[in-house]
DNA sequence: AACACCAGTTAAATATTGTTAACCAAACGA
DNA sequence: TCGTTTGGTTAACAATATTTAACTGGTGTT
């Protein structure tokens, strides 16, 4: 896989210098320039991932070369590096579109941090969007802490445990289709892997034993449901 | 269809104004309260959709305020807005009934989607709160748990089992076309499939033996029906 | 009544799913 | 580095669900 390509548009040389040292190392290929219009040049002739722009520049300011950008590549994700108490500036930014924002000064792996949400979220916006927290019956699922709270205490899932119980809980009284699932944990619906996943499937049955409103029932052929019955 | 109504409580100003400058921007609704007080009486006084509650705020905290809607409007979904590592917080929010949380600083976008992904789920178990029941004689099907509730108890039912007696009392005192629920069932009307049918039929009438007033009749050549008679 | 056909029942064959335990490889800690 | 632990896969077997087969009994037609 190629590396991840940036623009960057900083006029102020040190934060500049340092942005590109810092990416750089972390495997990112960022490209500096130092005014709007340097910046416009180089987008109109290489492609990029991600922006990040400075707002007060010379020459060019963040708002219009943002502008100028989302004209010819709509999809192109804009990260703002605004004054801190910008109010104005930041609400102007969303307005053109921008991805995110972050305020001066911030820190490096803050920066990272931004960087990578929005790429994750704009590579594979088609995938669901994981919510962090899965309520169904008497059971908290804590996706992003693979814990899954019930009647009788916290429980530490397995990431396989936990991603089977997410799309169950996400697709709450609906059929989760066989391979579909099989598809998003595994990556193919292969025998052994539905083979691995009734197992899952097995483990979470007992886990969830402790509500009887909550139960995972098959469809023959089909896949299965998670159903909670509203029932005191 | 009209806007979706957003009740943002939260007392940093900058953050505040960002948020419901974004939300607009975005077709929502916001009603922006600057404390857990004024959010209470705009509670009171309006509906809304969902709540972005900020948890640390002057006159009343978000808890609260959260426990005091949830008296009033069990089912309005809650979204905290936390500051990093106050994980008791988050913990004790989720019991109240919060939604999801999200821990600051967070990206509009990010919050978006969160906003999004509770209102599509809430909705979508709106649709399937009321889980489907079928009642005929002295049986209850149970549809979405594959139980049929009969005079002996519950039965488990197999999906086969399950679709069919579903069409059956949907269909009560009517003609059920045997092709009709092949397709329905199988997807097509083949000679093996309509074999099977006819040992599911078998099947189902034994499961019927509990009540003498419901009984499954065929009618050579065109299908069957479920009757139920008034008898006591 | 004789025939053809349709439906009912039961049992056997097949396919799918459930469960447990053995196995393996990667990660971890002494 | 060597055991140990952990998560995950595979194997083996048990239990269910569904389909097919075989046989039986009806229904309508001539």
């Amino acid at each position: 896989m190629s590396k991840v390509r940036l623009l960057v548009v900083e006029d102020d040389p040190n934060l500049g210098d340092i942005l590109k040292e810092y990416l750089e190392m972390k495997g990112y290929e960022p490209t500096l320039c130092r005014d709007g219009e340097e910046g416009w040049n180089k987008f109109k002739k290489d492609k990029y991932d991600l922006c990040l722009l400075d707002i007060m520049m010379p020459k060019k300011d963040g708002f219009t070369l943002a502008k100028e950008i989302k004209k010819v590549q709509e999809d192109l994700p804009i990260l703002f590096l605004t004054a801190k108490n910008q109010k104005d500036d930041i609400i102007e930014g969303l307005k053109i579109g921008a991805d995110d924002y972050i305020t001066k000064p911030f820190s490096m792996e803050e920066l990272l941090l931004r960087v990578n949400a929005i790429l994750r979220r704009t590579k594979k916006s088609d995938e669901v969007i994981a919510l962090k927290v899965y309520k169904f019956g008497d059971f908290i699922l804590h996706y992003d802490e693979q814990v899954l709270e019930g009647p009788k205490g916290r429980n530490k899932l397995t990431s396989k445990e936990n991603e089977l119980i997410r799309i169950l809980a996400a697709e709450m009284n609906k059929l989760v289709n066989r391979s579909h699932a099989l598809k998003q944990i595994w990556g193919d619906d292969s025998y052994f892997n539905a083979r691995s996943m009734d197992v899952y499937l097995s483990k979470i049955r007992k886990l969830l034993k402790d509500d009887p409103k909550v139960q995972i029932i098959t469809v023959h052929g089909e896949g299965f449901k998670l159903i909670v019955s509203e029932k005191q």
